[in-house]
DNA sequence: CGCGATGATTCGCG
DNA sequence: CGCGAATCATCGCG
């Protein structure tokens, strides 16, 4: 790429020292016209051209302004354009448009997918701050491992900035010397429009090449920093226990159909300080486990169940459900999720005994429910538990729940 | 350490 | 895209 440059004046080099021809050529050529002092001339000319390298900047400078004002510098301009005009033609060929790197590409899809490229939120990781505070003690663990991945990401980010700003201030400052070059060269050699473009392409593709490698390693900053902080996720905590009764609460007294709408989820989201895809991990794991196991959870389900049977009867103790199994949830439901009915609390209590086997557990559940004093409540869990041992067999090991899915 | 619990991920399906 | 199912990976307890 930039040695394309410098090998184009080499090969001039090369062209005319070897040539050693030309000269002589020349001098032999021009022989017998105007005698030696011509020739001595355009030999001390040539010899100037060609050694003006291994001069002192100073004495360089000066001899070229010497150059520049000869008389035969026209001629000589003339003899380079026309080498230029062969030379040119094939190192025209030899350039090619670039096609968009596709690596490129990717990793500048990445930055800006991971927030490193693309607009300045400034306020985010503030806002981060205020959500977590906001979310009170319950998610602090979790929100201040976020708001840390978020330091660390802007702190990547903004090295990444710098860095490119430098590398683009630094690609600027080039160019704009290579044109001023190539500008002043041009007084003495033949340079077309065309090359400067070309030139200024090559150095950006350098310097690209160069940003390429800054955002791949910042890429790589953000791979690890991933895997150290977001995928703690991985490295997973366990829901608070508050957390985990929430969902609970909200499964049991769903049983029947277990699927929370994406509201639901969000409202639960909330409530447990978690995001709405960890509940909808939790209860795709939960309704999975639940199903393949009934007999394992038959204990917290009752639990749950005679939890809100509890507040059911307090908030509506009024006199209609005295003995019916209010809790429309486990009783209805307590082997199956969606029975045939739409599965809404009240409707799994209307419908509890027309389906299925569960005359002990309804028992079961008055039971638990009449127990609401939290004495009692482990007595009647125990009885549940009995009742799902029975109710086991029929469920649990080969699973298939009727009406499952 | 082993083992079950549990949150997260992956894959295939409709 | 949401779900079920299988699987992974870590946690927490004895």
């Amino acid at each position: 790429m930039m040695d394309e440059q410098p090998r184009l004046m080499h090969s001039h080099g090369v062209g005319m020292a070897g040539h050693p021809g030309l000269a002589q050529h020349m001098q032999d050529g021009t022989a017998g016209t105007d005698g030696e002092g011509r020739k001595q001339d355009i030999g001390d000319i040539l010899q100037q051209i060609m050694t003006i390298t291994d001069q002192s900047l100073d004495e360089a400078q000066a001899r070229k302004h010497a150059l520049n004002c000869h008389r035969m510098k026209p001629a000589l301009f003339n003899v380079l354009c026309e080498i230029k005009e062969k030379t040119v033609l094939s190192i025209r060929g030899a350039q090619e448009e670039e096609p968009p790197d596709p690596q490129l590409m990717r990793l500048d899809n990445m930055l800006l997918a991971e927030g490193v490229a693309g607009p300045e939120k400034g306020g985010g990781s503030a806002a981060a701050a205020a959500a977590a505070a906001a979310t009170g003690g319950i998610g602090a663990d979790n929100s201040v491992e976020h708001t840390d991945y978020r330091a660390k990401l802007s702190q990547i980010r903004q090295i990444y900035h710098t860095e490119l700003e430098k590398y683009e201030q630094a690609c600027n400052e080039f160019t704009t010397h290579v044109m001023n070059l190539l500008r002043e060269q041009s007084r003495t050699r033949p340079i077309s429009p065309k090359e400067i473009e070309r030139m200024v392409s090559i150095i950006h593709r350098k310097f690209s090449s160069i940003q390429m490698q800054l955002k791949q390693s910042t890429c790589e900053a953000v791979m690890i920093l991933r895997s150290r902080f977001l995928d703690a996720r991985r490295k997973r905590r366990n829901f608070n226990k508050q957390a985990t009764e929430i969902l609970n609460e909200y499964f049991y007294s769903h049983l029947s159909n277990p699927y929370p709408s994406e509201e639901a989820k969000e409202e639960l989201a909330k409530k447990c300080s978690i995001t709405v895809s960890q509940v909808s991990n939790w209860f795709g794991n939960k309704r999975i486990r639940y199903k393949k196991n009934i007999g394992k959870f038959q204990e917290e389900a009752n639990m749950y169940a005679a939890r809100t049977a509890v507040s059911a009867t307090s908030v509506s103790a009024h006199g209609s459900q005295a003995n019916s199994p209010s809790t429309p949830n486990s009783a209805g439901s307590a082997g199956s999720f969606n029975m045939s009915n739409s599965g809404d609390l009240f409707m799994s209590v209307q419908s509890l005994n027309g389906d299925s086997y569960q005359g002990g557990q309804v028992g079961a559940n008055i039971q638990s429910q009449v127990g609401a004093s939290p004495s009692s409540v482990n007595e009647s869990r125990h009885t549940v538990g009995m009742a799902c041992d029975t109710a086991q067999p029929l469920s649990s090991p080969g699973v298939q729940t009727p009406g499952i899915t």
